[in-house]
DNA sequence: ACAATGACGCCTC
DNA sequence: AGAGGCGCCATTG
């Protein structure tokens, strides 16, 4: 009985922080991004952002995790423009309808979950913002 | 065991 | 706004 239940308690040893990682990814609905940085934080694991791209890159496709919903903190896809893994993630993210301008994603419109920077700017938003 | 690498992020210029 | 520098930290060589 391998009591690794004391290592889920912070999440060191890789294996458990893997299965928090992918659980929080599971989370951002269709038609959402997030960032890594942001699953890690959901994942209760700060400062572990590029953890998540780790372990996103070590999880098979067959695992149907939505991984490419997942960006980084500057509304970008984090492959080179012209890999076809750039190409891939965008392409999926479009069918969602998540719209690139200028190759970037709007964090505030498409960002999960929701960051309300201002919380006046998100009530009121369009109608101060003109 | 040590050094390099990277699906990152934040702070400065 | 964009680019560079540095901190972080698990994985790789």
């Amino acid at each position: 009985m391998r009591s690794r239940s004391s290592d889920d308690a912070q999440a060191n040893g890789t294996a458990a922080a893997q299965r928090l990682i992918i659980a929080a990814v599971k989370r951002i609905p269709r038609g959402r991004v997030s960032t890594y940085g942001e699953i890690a934080q959901l994942a209760g694991l700060p400062r572990r952002a590029r953890l998540v791209g780790t372990v996103l890159r070590q999880t098979p496709s067959s695992a149907r995790v939505p991984w490419h919903r997942v960006i980084n903190a500057a509304g970008r896809i984090s492959f080179p423009e012209n890999s076809d893994a750039h190409r891939l993630q965008r392409k999926r993210l479009e069918a969602e309808r998540v719209q690139f301008v200028a190759g970037r994603v709007d964090l505030r419109r498409y960002g999960w979950p929701d960051r309300a920077a201002s919380l006046d700017e998100w009530l009121w938003g369009a109608a101060l913002k003109r």
